[in-house]
DNA sequence: TCACTTTTATGAACATCGTTCAACACAAAA
DNA sequence: TTTTGTGTTGAACGATGTTCATAAAAGTGA
């Protein structure tokens, strides 16, 4: 039966990030298996490792789907609309309003064992940094005067807490800080900043 | 050959703990397995069953043990030499020197699927809530005037948040927010409440 | 002491997982 | 047509967590 069993290997590399995407968006990250994938494409177990080194390299594939949609949510919010802590808020709606609207695909990006030399990886990360520019931004125009490192820190401080919290919330930690809290929590500390 | 292992149920079932504690603490939380703790413990590997509905439930004992031992480095905190923000730091650096040097139990907090149901996981959960009492009581010491309601929730924002970061090193995110960074984003966001 | 019941550890067996790789089927080149 | 190359296959391997009939020891009552 072998033999080409799509056009180009880019297509097929495709379609395999699409199915895992389906297969994580419907029943998370642990319903993602090779022979799940291999099922709903219709394909062999082995074909996967054809195309990706292991399986966690799919999942990062994926991983770096939902970071760009984060990114044009974030890039979404209208900066003039807002002024100064607002806009802020406004970033950490939209936020957590893609984190409850994906809940199964934002969980995965907190997943599996990273190979930190892998080319998601890598692409992931600097996806990522990009992010705090726009909170780097805000918080200039809160701040005016205070020099770059300073807000370069804080923005950080504030991504780092707020993502923080909700990967809390992913671990089913929900008791601790439900949906509502986080809202809240991250009222709390953008406020007082 | 089989018949009393130890003298009573409860001595095997402090002994799995143990093994379990000693096998996460040198090999991290992945090396728990059945049979590694079998075969350490030089028992068979159905036995775990006998002590424990599942594996997982052995984390949450281990997971038991750390969060006792966080408490207890918190609660050692000096309140009387520290004033105001500084306490807040020094709780603070002593969570941050819990984490640096027991890593694997630490992170071992983060992983498995936990039953909410489990005797371990309501446990744990309120112990962790007692911490909160420590942060809420310093905040008051720096604003005695702010009603309850909002210590409480500027106490889990924070708590939130510093447990927040520390579990986005945890997953291998060392290279968005270093150890060293960590500390630094801390104490922006206390300097800043 | 003996016969019986109860308790408890056992480890082979099962299902499932990620991963590998010799074998195979087809396409392209000679 | 024959040969070479390439992409796909799926059985097989070594793990994993978990189960459960089996057997051995302890307990019990005479």
């Amino acid at each position: 039966m072998p033999k080409k069993i799509m056009e180009s290997r880019e297509e097929l590399r495709t379609a395999m990030i699409d199915a895992a995407e389906r297969i994580i968006t419907e029943d998370g990250a642990s319903a993602l298996t090779a022979r799940r994938l291999a099922s709903d494409l219709g394909i062999a177990v082995g074909t996967t490792y054809n195309v990706f080194r292991q399986m966690d390299d799919l999942i990062g594939e994926v991983n770096s789907r939902t970071i760009a949609k984060i990114t044009s949510v974030i890039s979404a919010v209208d900066t003039t609309e807002h002024k100064s802590i607002e806009l802020l808020m406004a970033y950490a709606d939209a936020y957590i309003g893609f984190v409850t609207g994906n809940e199964n695909t934002w969980a995965a990006l907190f997943v599996a064992d990273i190979d930190p030399e892998s080319e998601s990886h890598k692409r992931n990360l600097s996806q990522t940094l990009r992010l705090f520019g726009y909170i780097e931004e805000a918080l200039r125009a809160i701040s005016p005067h205070a020099d770059q490192t300073e807000i370069e820190a804080s923005a950080r401080a504030l991504w780092a807490a707020v993502h923080g919290m909700l990967s809390l919330m992913a671990h089913g930690r929900h008791t601790i800080l439900g949906l509502g809290n986080v809202r809240e929590a991250i009222q709390i500390l953008i406020t007082n900043h």
